[in-house]
DNA sequence: AGCTGTGTTGAT
DNA sequence: TCAACACAGCTG
């Protein structure tokens, strides 16, 4: 799978933007909180002057979209008198269009969205094709572009099951106790990480920041990960993200990563996973969490859009950054600042 | 410690 | 339905 710069200002919005009917006026001026943490400093109207309890939030002039008192904005949709968190952005605009994304898929083709453009016939295939919970969960996870853009690629192939990919393998770990204990990391060795996933200079030595990367497993479902530099170990790791992905596949020490790239010319990332040898596959998870025929961890996610799991995102604003730009081609990078 | 996203309320 | 606001509780 792509690095995730790609999902946090593409499908999402780029094809997209395009202003909306609903968009109250541009000029309106407001005020923009900079910095970190705290909120703006408003003018008391009273006495001219800042105090603390005058601090106010900037609206957003987009629906559904509410600020947060980092700077960041969060997306939020109403159903059945319930409100459904779409998630926090970095970007107003991204909210805005996780909004629209939401809006079709819970209220039709024709919702009232922020930006015009109204879904293509593939998107409207996919939104129906995916539960309410579903598309949440994607959104949350900043992973709806890149499932999207799969699924594309898939009914393009022709032969639906996505096997034929042509992927080469880029290196395998074996992963060890710690990498499925609760450090909640996989080491990526060295020689591997640096021939493979070259972090931007800018990044190396600041090990609490990294970037996050986005890789498809066997079955299209597209996970993220921190990718970092950690230099009080000296070593490259896959951190946030990483246990869900040890959860669900029931990973165990001695068990095998494998990473790989589509040798297409989209260079996809892709991870797989195989059952250290000499143990039958049977014990893999989907036997374990299948109960009554219902998968438990699949089950969270689509039994109600009340349900639906974030993450919480990254706590800084995060660089995301397109690894292959940086490694193996030639492409233009990044997108968010820290 | 900093951030997310929930609890709550009042407006439209 | 919707956003504004406060802050509990979660995460890194």
């Amino acid at each position: 799978m792509d690095y995730s710069c790609i999902d946090d200002n593409t499908s999402n919005t780029s094809e997209t933007l395009s202003m909306s009917k609903k968009t109250p006026p541009q000029a309106t001026m407001r005020l923009y909180r900079m910095g970190s943490g705290g909120s703006s400093v408003v003018l008391d109207l009273e006495n001219g002057v800042e105090t603390e309890s005058s601090r106010k939030l900037p609206s957003s002039k987009f629906k559904g979209v509410v600020p947060q008192p980092n700077g960041r904005w969060g997306a939020q949709i109403y159903e059945k008198h319930q409100r459904v968190w779409l998630g926090t952005f970095n970007e107003e605009e991204e909210a805005a269009a996780s909004y629209d994304i939401a809006a079709r898929r819970f209220r039709g083709r024709d919702a009232v969205t922020n930006f015009k453009s109204p879904s293509s016939d593939a998107e409207s295939a996919f939104l129906e094709a995916h539960s309410k919970a579903e598309i949440v969960d994607m959104l949350r996870k900043h992973t709806y572009a890149d499932e999207l853009r799969q699924s594309e690629r898939k009914f393009l192939d022709g032969d639906g099951n996505g096997k034929k990919r042509r992927e080469e393998v880029l290196f395998e770990k074996a992963v060890t106790p710690s990498d499925v204990g609760k450090l909640n990391r996989l080491v990526i060795p060295k020689q591997h990480a640096e021939k493979h996933f070259p972090l931007p200079v800018s990044v190396t030595p600041s090990p609490t920041k990294g970037v996050l990367i986005n890789l498809e497993d066997r079955t299209g479902k597209v996970w993220r990960f921190r990718y970092s530099y950690w230099n009080s170990s000296q070593s490259y790791v896959l951190t946030k993200g990483w246990s869900r992905f040890v959860k669900e596949k029931n990973l165990r020490a001695g068990d095998v990563v494998c990473f790989e790239r589509s040798s297409g010319p989209d260079q996809q990332l892709y991870i797989d996973w195989k059952v250290r040898s000499g143990i039958e596959k049977t014990t893999s998870v989907q036997t374990v969490v299948r109960l009554f025929g219902v998968n438990i961890f699949n089950a969270t996610t689509n039994a109600n859009t009340n349900d639906a799991v974030g993450e919480s995102s990254s706590k800084k604003r995060s660089r995301e950054v397109d690894l292959f730009a940086l490694g193996c081609s030639k492409k233009q990078a990044i997108i968010n600042v820290l």
